[in-house]
DNA sequence: ATTAAAATTTAGGCAAAACTAAAAATTAAT
DNA sequence: ATTAATTTTTAGTTTTGCCTAAATTTTAAT
């Protein structure tokens, strides 16, 4: 597969999450800066070779073969970021565009060895799942703040948004995984929540509060 | 630069280094399994960005640009090389290749956090000099076993072929970086040596002998 | 100093992955 | 149910990096 290919894949199981009944080309277009012609050209391609299942003017999924790889790819980008984190002890909103690079080096001895240095991570930086060497993610429930019951405790285990400008405010506002939070009130005319984020009072807009997962 | 025109500044440094009076185009297209023709489009472009300075039919050299861009591409490859044998306990005949791929990650914070994490190793698993942020390369004298005094102590320092096959039959024969050699005895009709290494004695061909440094 | 051999360059093409513009299919709106 | 809008595809180009074959230049050999 050429680092192309990859981009493409990864961009179609990640909408896949999202719309599960098929995925737009212009979806697609969008996601990678492209045109909605470069990616039916990349379609084919890829139907071709058994990683998508696609239809004309129908969208496209991903094959078994395709899931697969796209998980790959998924799992070689956590565990760089686990590794640019942890060890070499960047921020989590820099970590992105050089994960990014390093999903697409080849060699499954390299992330295997990799994910043992690392102490086999459930979890990238940002809370999301690290697919194990088969493929499989663990499963967790989650909600999102937005929809978090009043006065119950939770603590804070992901970030739907992994932007550098969200990532950046939560550093400012010192919110990090593992703060605790508890919904204080819910100002019902525009969804702007009072929180007391780790024994702090502070008022966190709709937006933020959908862009917080918690358990 | 692309990872293409990457590769061209390396071989074209490492091609230098033996011939410095301006690199061939054949050697290069040797280095790169590539054809003669493909090198002379290249190195126009290279010419072009002033990375190269280029006069048909007369060979080609490195520019200072090209010089100080060809130096960082082979600091990441050794600094990646050094990772993936002290860090991920790869062998050292497994490292070239996907520190091959490594190289071209683009960023300049990765390169310099990787170096502090490693502890700013002067030397990769093969004995070569890592350059600095700058480019330095540390100079070291040393010379090949083939060209060592009898009766006189020295220790390895470095391989001058790093194929996995030379390094694995090292292995076979138990002789690593540090290994200690004295040499007893040389045959004068096809110059094979009798070594003691590490006390112990072996012959070694004159082959062998010129691909290990020793000081 | 010619000539032969080797090295290098030019010319013309190809494949991958992108693009623009136009055509076709689908979806939404009256 | 048509029409209009949107989405998607097709057709034809471009760029990068490579190729083959032919032409040119340099080097080596007589």
């Amino acid at each position: 597969m050429t680092t192309s290919e990859e981009n493409y894949i990864k961009v179609i199981y990640h909408l896949s999450l999202v719309s599960p009944k098929g995925v737009n080309t212009n979806a697609i277009a969008g996601m990678l800066e492209t045109k909605a012609s470069s990616v039916t050209d990349m379609l084919k391609k890829l139907s071709e070779k058994d990683l998508v299942s696609y239809q004309k003017y129908q969208g496209v999924s991903l094959t078994e073969n395709g899931l697969l790889s796209a998980k790959m790819i998924v799992r070689k980008h956590r565990l760089w970021e686990v590794f640019l984190v942890e060890k070499l002890a960047f921020n989590w909103d820099e970590v992105h565009e050089i994960a990014e690079e390093l999903e697409h080096i080849k060699s499954e001895a390299l992330i295997n060895k990799l994910d043992a240095f690392l102490g086999f991570p459930a979890f990238d930086p940002h809370g999301d799942p690290i697919p194990n060497e088969k493929g499989v993610i663990q499963k967790v429930n989650k909600l999102l703040l937005s929809e978090a019951e009043l006065n119950k405790e939770y603590y804070c285990i992901g970030v739907k948004d992994s932007s550098s400008e969200f990532l950046k405010y939560l550093d400012k506002q010192k919110i990090a995984l593992g703060s605790t939070f508890k919904v204080i009130e819910r100002e019902s005319f525009d969804d702007t929540l009072t929180v007391e984020i780790n024994a702090q009072e502070k008022i966190i807009s709709n937006k933020i509060a959908n862009n917080l997962y918690v358990q």
